[in-house]
DNA sequence: CTGAAAGCGCTAACAG
DNA sequence: CTGTTAGCGCTTTCAG
C-alpha cells in the first residue's frame, strides 16, 4: 500500500495542500463545506501526516527526551523512578508530546543527541551530575528539568527536610531519642534531609550527637548490612535507624534478623520512598512516601511551561512527602 | 546561535552537500584528504545532522516504539517489565535506534501513531491483547515483537512449562504432594504453565486433583489474601501454594501470617519472576527467575532481524527460567 | 476563503 | 573521486 500524502488528499478534494494543511491544523479561515470534504477525504484515504516532514518544516519534534544515567545503573528498575516517569509520560502525552530515551552512545554527546533529534525538552530522571555530558545538556538552551536534584535551575524534589522533621517528631513521640541517620553521598537532597534531621532533633529537645549521623549509600547489594552493623557496633546503642531508601531498609531487616534482632521490637527501622512492597513485608515498613504521581506531573508541567515561554527562570518545585506508618517503628512508651 | 547545516560544512570545504553526506555516512569513495577536511570542518563548526531531515529523505526514523497498555496499568512500575525494557533499550541503542513510548491518545490509533512517527519497529512490552488497537498494530506490516504473549508471530517468553516442571520436581523432592497452583487469566502463557504443572505432577507420580488448580490473578491489592484463604479453606489441605508472581507471593506471606501460619514451616510458598526483593524478604522467596536481561536482548535482536529482512516469519523465542531457591519452601523430608 | 511558490536539511541516483 | 539534480511531505508567507 502506497503512502498517502497531503497531496493525495488535496487532489481528492480539488484543492491544494495548503488548504488541507490549514484545515488539519485549524489555522486560517476555510469554509465549512471544504472542511467537511477534507476531513472526509482524510478518513476515506486513511491519510496520516508524516511527523518527519512536519518536524522538518516546523522545526518542532514533539519529542521529550528522558535521561537515565545513574551511577548505580538501576534507573527505571527502581520503582521510584519508574513511577515518576509513568506519571510524567502520561502528562506529556496529554499535551501531544512523545517520550524518547536519550541514548548514551560512544562519541555523541547528550546535547548532540538532543539537538539531532530536535528534542523540545529533557527530563533528567536519574543522572550522575558529575558527568560532563549531563552538565553540558543541563546548561544548554534545551529546556530541561531535574528530578531530585536542585543543582538544576528547574527541579522537582520531595520536601526532604520537612518530611524528615515530621518523621523525627513522630519518632520522638514514640519515645525514641537515640536515632541513627544514614546520610548518603554529597548532594543537595541528602543535605536537606540531614538538615531536617538536625532541626527535628532540636525541635524535640534531643541533643545532636555527630556519631548518630553515619555515611552510607542508596541501595546496592550488601550495603544495608554494613550500615546496620556499623550503627549497632559503634557503641551508640540506637533504638531506631533511618535508612536512605526502602530497598535498603528492607534489606536491613535481613541484617538485623541475622543478629537475632526483631525489627519493630528490638530495633526500629524507617525507610524512604514508599515503594509498593513496603506495605507487604513484615513488619510493614514505616517510611516517607514520595508522591511520585505529583512529582511526574509537576515535572511535566514545569517543562511544558519552559517550552512554551522559552524562559528558564529559577524554579524549584517541592512536593510534600507523607509518612506511611508501618509496624517497623516501636512505640517505646507502651 | 544559528543552526549549522550540511551546506555550511560543504561551503567551508569547498565542495557540495553530497560529498559531505557521503563522508558522514561512509558511502562512496572520497579521498582521504577530503575526508579529513570534512571531519575537521564538522568538528570546528559543531555540525549536528538533523534527524528530521534525514528521516524525511530516507524514510527511516531510527525509532522503535514501546507499547504499554496492560489492564492493570502497572506497566514499567512492574520490576519485571522495567528490567526487560532496560535490556531491550540498551541493545537497541547499540544498534543506533532510539526508544519512544507509543502514546495512547484519544482518537488516534496505535497504528496511526506508529506510521505517523515512522516507527521502524514496535515492542509490545505489556499489552492487553483483547484491545482492537493493539491487534491492529500487531497485524500491521510494522515489524513488532511481543513479550510474554505467543499470540503474536514474533515473541519472547520465559519457558514457563519447563520451568514449572522443574519446580514441581523440586517440590516433589522436598516431599510435597498437595500442591496448589494459582492459575491466571486465559492466556497462552498461563496455559503453558498449567501444562507444566500437570506434566510435573505426572512425572512425579502425583495424581492430578482439579481442586488443586485455582483461578487467580496477577498482583493487585488484595488478591493474594483471597487466593490464599480460598486455597486453605477448600479442604484440600495443601502443603505448598504456587503463586503467579512474586508480588502476589510476598503479599501472600502477610495473609498467611494473619492466619497464624509461618511461611516455610507451616506452609510453603513459591513465586514467579524473581524480583529483587524476593531475596530480601523473610523468609526469602523461592521463585522462578525470569532472565529479563536475555529476554530484552532477544526481543531486540528478533526485531532488528525483522527490520533488516522485512520478513515476518513465525518465531517464538523461549528463554529458560531458573529456580531461585529461597527459604519459603519447606523440605518435608527432614 | 483559497492558491502559488519557496523552503525545512538531507539523501540518492546518475553523470562525469 | 565529486557534482547535478531531484525529491522526501509538510508548512508558511504573500497574493489574490
Amino acid at each position: 500500500m502506497k503512502k498517502v500524502t497531503i497531496y493525495d488528499v488535496a487532489k481528492e478534494c480539488g484543492c491544494t495542500s495548503t488548504t488541507v494543511s490549514k484545515v488539519l491544523n485549524g489555522k486560517g479561515y476555510i469554509s465549512a463545506e471544504k472542511k467537511k470534504e477534507i476531513f472526509d477525504a482524510v478518513a476515506r484515504l486513511g491519510y496520516i501526516p508524516s511527523t518527519a516532514a512536519k518536524n522538518l518544516a516546523t522545526n518542532k519534534s514533539q519529542l521529550i527526551g528522558v535521561v537515565l544515567h545513574d551511577t548505580l545503573e538501576r534507573n527505571i528498575t527502581n520503582e521510584l523512578f519508574s513511577k515518576v516517569l509513568n506519571s510524567f509520560r502520561v502528562e506529556m502525552e496529554l499535551n501531544g508530546y512523545d517520550i524518547v530515551f536519550l541514548a548514551r552512545k560512544g562519541n555523541v554527546s547528550y546535547l548532540q543527541k538532543a539537538v539531532a533529534r530536535g528534542l523540545e525538552g529533557v527530563l533528567f530522571l536519574c543522572a550522575d551530575y558529575s558527568n560532563e555530558g549531563i552538565l553540558e545538556l543541563m546548561n544548554s538552551p534545551v529546556p530541561n528539568v531535574s528530578l531530585d536534584f536542585e543543582g538544576n535551575d528547574q527541579s522537582v524534589t520531595t520536601n526532604g527536610k520537612e518530611s524528615i522533621i515530621e518523621l523525627v517528631d513522630y519518632l520522638a513521640s514514640c519515645g525514641h531519642r537515640r536515632i541513627v541517620f544514614i546520610d548518603t553521598m554529597e548532594s543537595e537532597v541528602a543535605h536537606k534531609r540531614l538538615e531536617g534531621f538536625k532541626e527535628g532533633l532540636q525541635k524535640n529537645g534531643i541533643p545532636f550527637d555527630p556519631r548518630m549521623v553515619q555515611k552510607g549509600e542508596y541501595f546496592r547489594n550488601g550495603v544495608a548490612e554494613v550500615e546496620v552493623n556499623r550503627a549497632l557496633d559503634s557503641g551508640i546503642d540506637p533504638t531506631v535507624i533511618i535508612m536512605p531508601d526502602d530497598y535498603t531498609a528492607i534489606d536491613a531487616y535481613r541484617a538485623l534478623r541475622k543478629r537475632g534482632l526483631k525489627v519493630g521490637e528490638d530495633i526500629s527501622i524507617v525507610g524512604f520512598d514508599g515503594i509498593d512492597l513496603s506495605k507487604y513485608v513484615h513488619p510493614s515498613l514505616t517510611t516517607i512516601g514520595q508522591n511520585t504521581e505529583e512529582m511526574g506531573k509537576a515535572a511535566a508541567k514545569l517543562l511544558l511551561d519552559n517550552i512554551k515561554t522559552g524562559k528558564k527562570e529559577l524554579r524549584h518545585i517541592s512536593i510534600n512527602g507523607e509518612i506511611i506508618y508501618g509496624s517497623s517503628v516501636r512505640n517505646l512508651n507502651k
